[in-house]
DNA sequence: GCCGTATATTCACAAATGGCGATATACGAC
DNA sequence: GTCGTATATCGCCATTTGTGAATATACGGC
C-alpha cells in the first residue's frame, strides 16, 4: 500500500506531472527543468526527490549536472504501470504541449 | 489535467483506496462502509464525495440507504483506466484482505 | 404528525503539502 | 587555492487535507 500511495501522491501535483511529461521527451538536468517550469529551483529539486522516491524517475551525475530520466525499469509495479499509462495521457493538454514546444525550441540550438 | 489530478488525488488516501477495494466486491451502502472502516461516518461520507467527483464511484438511492458502487462506465478516461488497474492491484495487501474477509463474514448471514 | 435510522454538511483543529529564499554542498574552470 | 554554476537541504509560511463531533436533512415506520 505504501508504494502504491507514494506513486499516486507523486502524480497528484501539476508540477510533478509536467516534469514527467517533459522527461518523456528526453533526459533533462535540473537546470533545464527549472528553466522550463515556473517554479523555484528548490521546489523543482523537492519535486524530483518525491518522484524519485516513488520510483518514477532516476538520475545520473555528469560533471556538475545531474540528469534525470524516467525510470522505465526496476521500479515498483505501480510506478512502471503508471509511467506506461502517462505516456498516452495528457499529450493534448495545453499546459503540456506548451512546455514540450519550449523544449523543442531549446533543441534547435 | 484537472480530471487527471482529481483521480490521482482521490487514490492518494488509504481510506479511499480501501473503499475502492471494498466496492470491487459489491455495491455497499455508507453504513456498511462505515462499519468496516475505522473512520467516522462524516469522514466516510466526505471520502465518497471525493471519489464521486473523480468519477470513480457512483450511487443510487434505495429507501433511506444510498448504495455506492464503482463507476465502470461513462466516467473520465483516467477514472476508467485506473479502476481497471486497481482491480489487479493491492489484492494481497493485508489491510485489504482483512477488510474483504470482514465483508465476507457479513455476507454469510 | 413523531421517532429512529441513514446520510450529508458544517465547524474546528491538527497534520501534511507546496512554495520560496537562504544556505550548504559538490564540481569544473581558472 | 578562489570563483561561478548546479543541485540539495533547511527554515519558514500559507494553503490544503484528513479527521471527528455536532448539526442538518431525508426517509420509512408508526
Amino acid at each position: 500500500m505504501r508504494q502504491f500511495l507514494r506513486v499516486m501522491k507523486a502524480l497528484s501535483d501539476p508540477g510533478r506531472v509536467k516534469i514527467i511529461k517533459l522527461l518523456e521527451q528526453r533526459e533533462l538536468c535540473v537546470c533545464e527543468l527549472f528553466g522550463l517550469l515556473d517554479l523555484a529551483q528548490s521546489t523543482v529539486s523537492k519535486h524530483l526527490k518525491i518522484l524519485e522516491e516513488a520510483d518514477l524517475v532516476t538520475f545520473r551525475k555528469k560533471g556538475q549536472w545531474i540528469h534525470y530520466r524516467l525510470r522505465e525499469v526496476d521500479g515498483s509495479l505501480y510506478a512502471m504501470a503508471m509511467l506506461k499509462q502517462m505516456d498516452s495521457w495528457l499529450n493534448e493538454e495545453p499546459a503540456v504541449t506548451e512546455l514540450v514546444s519550449e523544449l523543442d525550441l531549446l533543441e534547435e540550438r
